[in-house]
DNA sequence: GTCTATAGGGAGATAGAC
DNA sequence: GTCTATCTCCCTATAGAC
């Protein structure tokens, strides 16, 4: 399953900085193989020793990277794997469509988010701030996304703060991000069921339409 | 917190069936424990112990009713407290917003719901057919009622099978669960952040319109 | 710096008491 | 029919070996 890599000798004529290790690092291996895992079984149900089996070693080992369990979860949660850097402005819709359809290709990492971000709303979650923050983050930018792309003629009234204290172009933001979320479960227990880049596509152009339609 | 209604005496005139117990049943007591702390705390974190704890009996108890974990987990989901039968055809889109707004004053059953059916996506996880089963015959349902709103002259193309064999009324029924789906996670990490059936509403007016506009 | 041995505390479930 | 005592297994984390 798990291959190791063989471990040249490294030569250091001069007594130069510590040693670079040949190995990727023991820390990325047990990231990757904790981000597999638990995308596949969810944070609670994994248990360190699933973990440390991959890598030949024991939990105990796992646990000297990272100190504990949840801290753990919090380097796998920092990991990120922006292979590209999202565009800011009107592009980032289209970025999104872009995203959907990479995650199709990605069972596992688009499992991991799914799950953990589910999981994160139980109580005392240790990735609950994790999690909060993101989707703050991720409204407020696709919201200045969605009014780029109006253009500042049809800007005004989706901009303005409606019911609630939020506008129309930042409902729409929490709706595309919430298609997103909502269809990656529908689409991890029936694959053939749903296209999560088509119906994320027609979903923001929908709202685009109606909030250009200024409704 | 939870109220356990008096149980009236039943009078039997004649040597009738076993004997009533004054107490509503142990099982239901236990099923409603197991709904509350499995909402608050997800499935494989919760242990039997929490759930007999709350009862004041041993975690061997609450397993004499239900066999094993699972199979209380199982109870718990066919309990579906549908206090209102959901209507068919389009009406059931309005339903759908009210039921949103009803999930806003009742954050355990929310999460219940969105907790449970993110952590189903994982491995042999015993609720997957459950949600599995649940997601299909919300799309066919929730696909009816849009074309049933849509009348029958502004039917045709939104019915007719699209890519991937999915009509566009089926892949606008998907994106519409998949909102309040992924609202509720939202919702629950920050209430303040979105409303629910605002979002909700939004998303299905822009997708009915649309669908309407033929595109 | 990297990891093992072991502690110490639950976990779920079986068998059987009342 | 309802529940407890108990078994066995597995969990995370500390302490310390190499």
């Amino acid at each position: 399953m798990s291959e190791t890599p063989p471990e040249p000798d490294e030569s250091r004529p001069d007594g130069g900085p510590p040693p670079p290790r040949r190995r990727v690092n023991r820390r990325e291996q047990i990231l990757r193989a904790a981000a597999d895992v638990f995308a596949t079984q969810g944070f609670h149900n994994t248990s360190l020793a699933d973990i440390a089996t991959m890598l030949d070693i024991t939990p105990a080992g796992v646990l000297h990277h990272f100190g504990s369990k949840t801290g753990l979860l919090t380097a796998v949660l920092e990991l990120r794997d922006d292979t590209e850097p999202a565009p800011g402005g009107s592009p980032m819709l289209d970025h999104l469509v872009t995203t959907a359809e990479r995650n199709s290709e990605r069972p596992g990492t688009t499992q991991l988010y799914a799950v953990l971000s589910a999981e994160s709303a139980t109580e005392d979650h240790p990735a609950q701030g994790w999690f909060r923050e993101r989707y703050t983050v991720l409204r407020r930018d696709i919201e200045g996304a969605i009014l780029d792309r109006l253009g500042p003629e049809q800007r005004g009234p989706a901009g303005a703060p409606g019911p609630g204290g939020h506008s129309p172009a930042g409902a729409a933001a929490a709706a595309v991000i919430a298609v997103m979320d909502g269809l990656q479960v529908q689409w991890l227990l029936d694959p053939e069921a749903v296209d999560m880049a088509l119906v994320t596509e027609t979903v923001i152009d929908a709202l685009v339409a109606r909030l250009a339609r200024g409704e």
